[in-house]
DNA sequence: CATGAATGAGTCTTCATTCAT
DNA sequence: TATGAATGAAGACTCATTCAT
């Protein structure tokens, strides 16, 4: 005769929901503007039962940030793995990824909620530094180290610094959530000049 | 219980202590996090007097992004007149400037403040893209074109794309306020090591 | 530290409870004096569970005002519609009703407070003119326009001006709210006495 | 040399100065939304001067209160005291005034005001009751019993009610000042309609 | 006398979190 | 498990009043 049939759900995929709503909330509006109560009515629940999946509403935010960067980082340690191919084809590669798993979607915000609120939250700071920084700039040094060996890179010291080739990245990700209303950033353009900046012209490539 | 007595202080000054507590503030907590009542303390004034210079707690915010980056713009700017220097010199004296003014000083935490919550203070960002972005971009790629028709660069095209100039700033202002607790970055190497890739050897320089 | 716990109470229940908690104290000390938070303890319940059920403090003073007329004019149409008593039987009724329902209970207060804050809330200045006055002038109106057909009136052409008959109760209600503790204003009589100036005698009234 | 030459005025003058700011304030918006500053401004004085002629608001609206009395009654007692004039000229004229004085004036803001607040102040309210309330009824009571004397009234009674008298320039204050802009109140012939209620015609006036 | 900067108590309103149902 | 009414700590902002100049 219970007419409200309240639908009891996997909780993995109640998580989940929870957690969908939260980055959409925190990424057009940040952490301190965003309400439990509107991440409930997003993801079509009460506000309590917000908080029979989460402690707390800084447990959303780290973990929305545990779980945001794995994925990447996953494909670009597959896309590494493969020794053969060149230094310049793996870094465009890494650039187009970038391109397409952050910059052309709604990551992008998320990622730059990460830069700012993280050091606010030092458990997503050091969790970043852990398992997001030091995984890909680890990747990435073995990649430009591979390069320097082969005498592609024009300057072959940048194998010991390789956040270089990470900057481009966060300013794309930067300017796009903050100037682009104002104007445009070309990221393509911008990473092929990067990556033509940091390789050695190939073979047959026109002068 | 402090007896001090009320002082009554040139407006302008007052207004700059105001500016400096909250500049502390928001450096170290971030814009939601800091109470007016702890900027007033800070200034050592009344909670009511920092009402009597501002009218809300955003002007606060935007009066200081305002006020931060014009100075260095006009150091910038003064510096890149001189065209007699060659690009590389001044490429690196940019870069010196950003270390001395920014990374070396607590404003490092106040444009890592504007990166991240300018977007929800738009006249703040657009603030910042025309007078700061801008600018700043204009008078890079200024440079950067004297040095490509001095035949400077390894990549002329980099002229047309002056925030790769930019990126590594951005990324030692993030590392350093969100990374440093946990993995040090030398951001004099990081600058170094980029010029290097982006200006051929000069005469005389060892292989 | 009463241990009171919290009730769930029936949401319209919990609404006329908070609104006679403010009604008590809007009367007692008017508008600007009456804080939310002593409305939410009159009524036992939290500062925050008013704004569950207002919007804000004046939404409490408004709606407040809306519901205090109807049940009066419903009465007082009623009375009005049987249009077999004679009119000063009539009159002589809805000043007993004004008796009765204001002038002998703290609906009189409330009445005054509108007759005050009104003019700075034109919504519930336009509320009254239209579902009050215009009501109310309207009935009196009917009534003193029978009267004069039949003859009833000293003075006809008060017909014309019902406002006439309204001014006693709001004199009644002026003074028993403000100079009732210096001298007491006896309503009766002057409602009687008025009456009798306003009617001529009936047959068989002693001269 | 100094060139701001603070004017010092005449003690009252200034004080008067200063009432008559506060009159227009309070008349616009309330005791409780006028600010002291405001009233400062409006009378073209720092906010502290106000405190060298008035120890609080309170004080302010005292003793504009009081104030704002006496020269009506002086004109009316003046007015009554001629026993020549015949009762319906008397109230007529004493209508007359009310019109000229307060209707047609700023001051009918102020008389609602003190309506409104005066429950609050204690001090006004009393000095109301005394100063004019008992004043005015026992000059309107004296002009009734002699009319009544001479047989010009309708209902003699009324010479014991004088508050009757009174009640429609109440409703005349409380009506223009709250819904005179829905709908306008022509109290001239509210004033005629009743005083040709209250007196008997007089021999020749057409039937 | 006059000024207006400074004070800080006072209030509204918000929202993370709890808990009776 | 799910709900959402209830809580109350927290914080922005106002303004009467004071007092150093």
């Amino acid at each position: 005769m219970n007419e409200k049939t309240r639908k009891r759900r996997d909780p993995e995929e109640r998580r989940a929901e929870i957690l969908a709503a939260a980055f959409a909330l925190f990424s057009e509006r940040g952490f301190a503007a965003t309400r439990i109560e509107d991440v409930a009515a997003r993801a079509g629940i009460a506000k309590g039962t917000v908080y029979l999946h989460f402690p707390d509403k800084e447990a959303l935010f780290t973990s929305l940030a545990s779980g945001m960067a794995s994925p990447i980082l996953a494909n670009m340690e597959a896309m590494a793995a493969n020794d053969a191919i060149p230094g310049r084809m793996m870094i465009a590669g890494l650039y187009a990824l970038a391109q397409n798993e952050i910059l052309g979607t709604d990551r992008r915000h998320m990622l730059r909620l990460l830069l700012s609120e993280g050091q606010f939250f030092p458990v997503v700071a050091e969790f970043y530094h852990r398992n997001v920084m030091t995984v890909g700039l680890r990747v990435l040094r073995q990649v430009l180290e591979r390069a320097a060996a082969r005498g592609e890179l024009r300057n072959p010291k940048i194998a010991a610094m390789p956040q270089i080739v990470f900057a481009p990245v966060l300013m794309s990700i930067i300017w796009t959530t903050l100037f682009e209303p104002y104007e445009h950033l070309d990221t393509h353009a911008l990473f092929d000049t990067f990556v033509e900046t940091l390789f050695l012209p190939v073979q047959g490539d026109a002068p």
